[in-house]
RNA sequence: GGGGUAGUAGCUCAGUUGGUUAGAGCGCCUGCCUGUCACGCAGGAGGCCGCGGGUUCAAGUCCCGUCUAUCCCGCCA
């Protein structure tokens, strides 16, 4: 009995085969016959007439119940919203004041003459319209089924998909190849901690899911591949954020015989084909080039918003000689004082300075010094500390007018730097809540920064750590500097920034042995036995004939959740996780078996809890 | 690991200096309604005020703890 209902209903979805989709139908249909089949969206029954909405992947078509046929009224009568169901009827043209011009088939509506309820839906736990997009992200995610179904969640997956076809017909035009790369990798402990998979075949050993494709592109290029791109999944196991998964999606590419030049137009190129596809927008080529010491010094950070000024200025020479002890003292032990004007934000109150202050201290300032012009004169707990000297020469280099504010920062050049840098993202976003500063939703600001170095030393392990990985190859000049004074050396690493987001970065790699091994135990000081463990199938590599070759890879998510105008990469993602790397709808990670364990060869040993 | 914010009806939120029976909008249910498109109108149901403890004559409200979500720092290309 079962049986024969469910071949009822799989034989009534063939009797009602849809004949348009519901945003196909238009005035030209007037007079025909259609059949459509989607959710119900709404219902709106006036006794005696009926109207529903039915919606499906690609629009709303409006079905009309005349008065009249009792039996279809019952039918009506039953169906809620979200219910599956197909109608067939008539298409007509609506009459003039009855035209919904918000709506693509809003010129017509269906007469329904037969109705198939396909499947009743129960009330969904939240609205399926816009407003749930304030619905808390936990229900949403449990039933995400539902909150994809939505028309706007729809359009991203569709808007992903588009930046993913866009991307990949500009890569096969420019000669490139799709290759996959193993998911099951080896551990490289440096850098992003990794997800580790037991092997059940060596009992002990453990694969890790790769952080990036990055050691195998670089064989492809060993291997002669030329060129080679891959859309590929990577998983790093660190603590999230609204623009970080444990699992992403790259944009991966590597290409032999290039220079920066090269990278650089044709990712230009991607990018136009890319905005141009998805979006319909020309984008301007070549992109603005900065170097990491200029983005650092004039906007605080490594990936600036170019889409509004209030630059980082240099205060140095004015508080030379300063009687204000903070200001002097960092400028004599090598540091930097540095300041920006919020212009037009003195009127911040008091929480909203509080919370400024807290950002910079985060970053490790000891407070945060500024100056209020306010209702003529200067208003500020450090005033007193300076000569009119001083004050003038402020008011010039700061252009300092009435409600403005003025924020400093005095420790070594690069605190200084970063905290006036994250000041200056906060202040913005008080000044656009105030409608003083707008940014233009459709500005997209490409932005090359250039010149990163290649080394930064690190404190605590009291050694030379490779700043973006060791693989990066030095600015040819400065290859000398790498025995005297590796912190000098510029690498051949560039990073793609759009407003102020860091869509991606690469590097012209190193493919001489010689080299690599120099970098590897000279410079990085790892041990000649584990460059070897980790390393040596790539130095035996480049001793057989490896080209000089560069990539570049590029935050998927990242990049469509800017096209979506989205701020959560969650939002362009199907089934992302929460913050704790839950996926609410299966509710994974879940528990494993005794025996799972055990042909794993695996003990869990859980934390104590207190 | 640390800090901020939030947790009250299915959803979004209000709830005064602690004070009687905890409200609104949407949704849901019932009825009415022949041109709506967020239909309208009338009525109704629906609450462990996240959880545990404390202060008090009295706690949604104050205190302590805890859990959950989210944003940020640490961490991470």
């Amino acid at each position: 009995m079962l049986v024969y209902q469910e071949q009822a209903v799989f034989l009534a979805s063939f009797i009602m085969k849809r004949t348009h989709n519901c945003s196909q139908l238009r005035k030209s249909d007037a007079g025909s016959t259609a059949t459509l089949s989607g959710w119900v969206d709404s219902v709106r029954d006036h006794g005696g007439i009926l109207f529903v909405d039915l919606r499906d992947r690609e629009g709303l078509t409006q079905i009309v119940l005349d008065p009249g046929n009792s039996e279809l009224e019952a039918q009506f009568g039953s169906i809620k919203p979200e219910s599956v169901i197909s109608v067939q009827g008539k298409v007509l043209e609506r009459v003039s004041e009855a035209v919904n011009p918000n709506l693509d088939t809003g010129s017509i509506e269906l007469h329904a003459s037969e109705l198939k309820v396909l499947n009743v839906s129960k009330t969904p736990p939240f609205p399926m319209d816009d407003t749930a997009d304030k619905t808390s992200e936990d229900l949403r995610m449990t039933y995400r089924y539902l909150d994809l179904r939505r028309s706007s969640n729809l359009k991203l997956l569709k808007l992903r998909h588009q930046t993913s076809q866009a991307i990949r017909n500009y890569m096969d035009e420019e000669g490139f190849l799709d290759v996959e790369t193993p998911m099951l990798f080896k551990s490289t402990p440096e850098g992003a901690r990794e997800f580790l998979v037991p092997s059940r075949m060596n009992p002990g050993a453990f694969y890790a899911l790769p952080q990036s494709p990055q050691q195998y592109k670089q064989m492809l290029m060993v291997a002669g591949v030329e060129r080679y791109y891959q859309l590929a999944r990577c998983f790093r196991d660190e603590d999230l954020r609204a623009d970080r998964q444990p699992e992403f999606t790259q944009l991966d590419i590597e290409l032999s015989f290039i220079d920066r030049e090269d990278m650089y137009a044709l990712i230009e190129g991607l990018m136009q084909r890319v905005w141009k596809d998805v979006l319909g927008v020309e984008i301007k080529t070549p992109f603005l080039r900065m170097s990491y010491f200029d983005a650092m010094n004039r906007f605080g950070v490594d990936k600036p918003d170019m889409r509004f000024e209030m630059e980082l200025q240099d205060c140095g020479e004015i508080f030379q000689n300063s009687g204000f002890k903070v200001f002097k003292g960092a400028l004599d032990a090598g540091g930097a004082v540095k300041a920006f004007n919020a212009k037009g934000l003195a009127d911040l109150t008091q929480g909203e300075l509080r919370d400024l202050e807290d950002a910079a201290k985060s970053l490790g300032a000891k407070g945060l010094a500024f100056i209020k012009s306010e209702g003529g004169e200067w208003k500020s707990p450090i005033l007193k500390f300076f000569s009119d000297e001083e004050k003038a020469a402020l008011k010039e280099s700061l252009q300092i007018e009435d409600g403005d504010i003025v924020f400093f920062a005095a420790s070594d050049w690069e605190q200084a730097c970063t905290i006036l840098g994250r000041v200056r993202l906060d202040a913005a976003k008080l000044l656009i809540k105030r409608g003083k500063l707008s940014i233009d939703p459709a500005a997209y600001k490409f932005l090359w920064v250039i010149e990163f170095p290649l080394m930064l030393f690190d404190e605590e392990a009291g050694r030379y750590v490779a700043s973006h990985h060791p693989f990066t190859a030095p600015v040819e000049e400065d290859i000398p500097l790498l025995d005297s004074d590796p912190k000098a050396v510029r690498g051949q690493h560039y990073d793609l920034v759009l407003n102020g987001v860091e869509l991606g970065g690469g590097s012209i790699r190193i493919h001489q042995p010689a080299l690599q091994k120099k970098v590897f135990e000279e410079v990085l000081k790892i041990e000649p036995d584990v460059v070897e463990s980790r390393f040596g199938y790539m130095l035996r590599a480049f001793e057989y004939g490896a080209p000089p070759h560069g990539g570049i890879a590029f935050g998927l998510d990242r990049m469509v959740t800017i096209l979506g105008g989205r701020s959560s990469i969650r939002d362009v993602i199907a089934f992302p996780k929460n913050q704790k790397g839950q996926e609410m709808m299966t509710q994974s990670p879940g528990v494993a078996t005794e025996k799972q364990l055990r042909d794993l060869h695996i003990k869990t040993v859980l934390p104590n809890k207190k």
